[in-house]
RNA sequence: GCGAAAGUGGCGGAACUGGCAUACGCGCUGGAUUUAGGAUCCAGUGCCGAAAGGCAUGGGGGUUCAAAUCCCCCCUUUCGCACCA
């Protein structure tokens, strides 16, 4: 070849390209798209805490690659960006540096932007949002609004998840291991009143509606429906002897209700205060609440078998049988779950087996593993825990597992002294928030009216831009009294705003839907707007949201189904959670540590073609990779020295890239790779569908390294494979391809070309390989025409003496073939 | 403790429903070329063996003509839940 590759020269070609796809508005999506053809390409929304890092680049980079596949199938494409700009650590900066939240938040945002577009992926910025700008959040603080009405945002007192670092509430999903997911200083409890969200109301459905989600991997949906935690028993009203108040109790086994010995009640568990203690009783219980509070979660869940309590000194009555057992208080007992208190079967439940033994409370076995096998309560080592015939229960003995716990439940129901019931672990979500940099709650407390809504005529409700806003347990704008005072918008009297703020997860739970309509003055987005781009098609995100922001936006996509804002009751038919990026000693990356990667330097240094291919080459998208820039000189290599020279190797005829070559326009050489090309193609699509793009990128080094310009003479053929190539590296080096698409004297952008589909009839080549086995043993492999059947095969087989070596003399039992891969020969004595 | 996922050359990783294990790349070895190169090109590269052949997908059993893939036990790693009655 004589013609002189042209030299790469990425930044000219980079800028070049990212200019004119802005000019030609080719990642503008459509404003009201065809429903049944239309894709719909999320990543997650995004903090800008500085500038994005290797695991923001490589999120980005998979949905930019499955983007622009997508508008090479003919798509209506919505790829959208944007920023979930309200939260911490935009006022741990300010606090530090002395900056605005605000102003920090724009900085960031700006920074990252600029990395974002030169990295080239294909947002469509003219619908970027930011939740802390006024324009949105206004809609915030209406989705709030709409919830308020339906009663689905209350205040309610309670034991909340105190942080003391950030000092503010928290959310259960947002402790971990009983530590702030953010500042991970171990959460306190403390007794506040505080606003929620009823997703509770929908905790069946976000558990049913899981199984209609095959595009979600099994892992997530797990997590979920754990979280959720649903679990079918029944209630039984057990009696406070003294007062005869009812006490309510949850169990999943109602079949050991006649084994029941004592009853345990949470500390926190407001029965307490109803107990009439006085004394020396009182003061213990007192003392024990103390201690009980005072250990955070993780030393309360640490002490596994060391569990204690307190004798309050009074006894309630199981309905089932009049017996009257002793009540205690101990914090194994959760005051959140159930109705706070439990029935204690020591024979039949572990922590109550401990407890017993501890405090040498009887032992009373109700349950025998089966008919022949009784089991004595001083030699048991350890609670008999599974089903087995009831024993010592009246006139339920020898009744079994489900069973008897529906005759068990069926009975207290008649009686009235119980009922089935269902329970979950899943807490309403707590979202008022004591600190400055959120959205604010559109709420005014009236002394005569009590809780109004905000006029929708009167949002956003701005948060005033204030100095001062170090945390110090309540809100800093409770003490903005400009912000605070206010008329009553029912009776015009005075009163005062609510000066919390919104959970940071609540503005994230509906930005999905802003961005099918973000510039919409009137309306949160347009309903038919959302119906037609809505759901989306593939959301990619990292696994850290599994039981937080994914559960948050189930539950505001089918709140807002059920009030007639959404069509779909799920919002993402796909979620594909990509592995981490961690620095190469395999620690995750992080500012404290400084070991942060950023993808700007490489970019600038080594090109964002170059860069994006390395990300994608060196693991499968779902798997955590130890980045090191090291992993970039092979496929670099590839890129420069082999695929970008291949648009000089054009020769300038116009190959329609809609038909197939029959066999007999080619040589046997340009055949075969013609083949290549066709199941590279195959290789190519099937990779990208499971967005496994180190496999794509190998299939096409192997297709380039086949191609040799010197042995194809057909110049359209030559040319159809040139294209085709490029058309399946662009959608991962986009400005490299479109730059070798215009060499090649292509017109259009290559991203409004279409997506190679593989020839059916040149995936397999004329002949074919088979193996050759002697009882499960490689020993040889025969060629023989692609369509050979077993005969032929076999015949082939019986010639190789490699194979005869092994079958001489031997009985041939059996053959198994395997069309087109392997005869299994198997041969005895 | 419970639950889930994973474990393949020196390394990153291939192998879709059981059907030629180690594709592709890195690294390494040898060679060519170059004033030189951390550039480029060619060849080799799982282990044992001179070869024939044998052995290899964390370890041990099993199912099958055939197992990285399915089943059982064990080990290791990662993640999730951590008293949910």
């Amino acid at each position: 070849m004589t013609t002189k590759a042209k030299k790469y020269d990425f930044r000219e070609i980079e800028g070049k390209w990212q200019k004119h796809w802005e000019s030609s508005g080719l990642n503008r999506a459509a404003a009201d798209p065809d429903p049944k053809n239309k894709f719909y390409m999320l990543v997650m929304f995004a903090y800008p805490s500085g500038d994005i890092h290797m695991g923001h680049f490589r999120n980005y980079i998979i949905g930019d690659a499955v983007a622009r596949q997508q508008m090479m199938f003919g798509k209506s494409v919505l790829h959208p960006f944007g920023w979930d700009a309200f939260g911490l650590p935009a006022e741990r900066a300010a606090i530090g540096r002395g900056v605005h939240p605000e102003e920090w938040t724009r900085q960031n945002v700006e920074v990252s932007r600029s990395t974002l577009q030169k990295a080239g992926i294909s947002y469509d910025w003219s619908r970027e949002v930011n939740s802390c700008r006024p324009d949105y959040y206004k809609w915030t603080q209406w989705m709030f609004v709409q919830l308020f009405k339906k009663s689905l945002a209350y205040r309610k007192r309670g034991f909340v998840n105190w942080c003391p670092e950030d000092k503010t509430v928290l959310a259960n999903e947002q402790v971990k291991d009983g530590k702030c997911e953010r500042c991970h200083t171990p959460v306190v409890k403390k007794d506040q009143e505080q606003w929620y969200f009823k997703i509770t109301d929908y905790a069946d459905r976000l558990t049913d509606d899981l199984d209609s989600l095959p595009g979600w991997p099994d892992n997530v949906k797990t997590m979920q429906k754990e979280w959720i935690g649903r679990s079918y028993g029944a209630e039984i009203d057990f009696v406070i002897e003294e007062t005869g108040e009812k006490l309510p109790v949850f169990t999943t086994r109602p079949d050991t209700i006649y084994g029941v010995t004592f009853m345990a009640i949470a500390p926190e568990a407001e029965i307490v205060q109803r107990l009439n203690l006085e004394g020396e009783d009182k003061k213990k219980v007192e003392e024990y609440k103390h201690k009980a509070l005072a250990r955070n979660d993780i030393e309360r869940a640490a002490v596994t078998e060391d569990k204690d309590g307190v004798f309050t000194g009074k006894y309630a009555i199981n309905p089932f049988n009049n017996e009257r057992v002793q009540l205690w208080v101990a914090d194994y007992v959760l005051a959140g779950y159930g109705t706070g208190a439990v029935m204690a079967v020591p024979a039949h439940d572990t922590r109550d087996f401990a407890f017993a033994k501890k405090y040498g409370i009887p032992i009373k076995v109700v349950i025998h593993p089966d008919e022949k096998t009784s089991l004595d309560p001083d030699q048991m080592p350890d609670a008999y825990v599974d089903y087995g015939p009831m024993v010592n229960s009246a006139h339920f003995d020898g009744l079994s597992g489900d069973s008897a716990i529906k005759s068990v439940t069926e009975f207290a129901s008649q009686k009235s002294i119980g009922r089935s019931k269902v329970n979950y672990k899943l807490r309403d979500w707590l979202i008022s928030r004591q600190r400055y940099w959120g959205c604010p709650i559109p709420i005014i407390h009236c002394a005569k009216c009590g809780q109004v809504a905000v006029p929708e005529s009167d949002l956003p409700v701005l948060l005033p831009k204030v100095e001062n806003f170090m945390p110090k347990g309540r809100s800093p704008l409770a003490d903005v009294p400009e912000y605070v005072r206010v008329k009553c918008p029912e009776c015009g009297g005075e009163a005062e705003r609510d000066p919390d703020t919104m959970d940071t997860f609540v503005c994230s739970s509906w930005y999905y839907l802003r961005y099918v309509d973000s510039a919409n003055s009137r309306e949160p987005f347009g309903r038919e707007r959302a119906a037609a781009w809505m759901p989306i098609d593939l959301y990619v995100g990292g696994i850290t949201h599994a039981t937080g922001h994914l559960l948050y936006f189930r539950f505001f996509q089918k709140f807002l189904k059920d009030i007639g804002w959404a069509a779909d009751s799920e919002p993402a038919t796909r979620l594909f959670n990509h592995g981490m990026v961690m620095d190469s000693k395999g620690e995750v990356m992080s500012k404290s540590k400084g070991n942060v990667v950023s993808p700007v330097a490489l970019m600038e240094q080594r090109g964002v073609d170059v860069t994006r291919l390395a990300m994608f080459f060196t693991a499968p998208s779902e798997k955590e990779v130890l980045w090191s820039d090291e992993s970039i000189s092979g496929v670099e290599k590839f890129a420069i020295n082999k695929f970008f020279p291949l648009a000089s190797l054009f020769r300038r005829s116009e190959p329609d890239l809609k038909c197939y070559f029959k066999h007999d326009h080619l040589s046997d050489f340009e055949w075969q790779l013609y083949v290549k090309l066709n199941q590279t193609i195959k290789r190519v699509s099937d990779s990208f569908e499971r967005l496994q793009f180190n496999t794509a990128i190998a299939a096409l080094m192997e297709l380039v390294r086949d191609y040799d310009a010197d042995r194809v003479k057909n110049d359209v053929f030559n040319d159809y494979l040139i294209l085709k190539t490029i058309q399946l590296a662009a959608p991962m080096v986009p400005h490299m391809a479109e730059e070798m698409w215009e060499i090649t004297g292509q017109a259009d952008s290559i991203f409004k070309s279409r997506w190679p589909v593989h020839d059916p009839e040149a995936v397999v080549g004329d002949t074919i390989e088979v193996a050759v086995q002697v009882n499960g043993k490689l020993r040889d492999s025969v060629t023989v025409a692609a369509d050979a059947d077993q005969k032929a095969v076999e015949e082939a087989a019986f010639e190789s003496q490699k194979v005869l070596k092994f079958t001489q003399g031997k009985q041939i039992v059996k053959k198994i073939y395997v069309r087109g891969r392997i005869l299994n020969i198997v041969a005895k004595g």
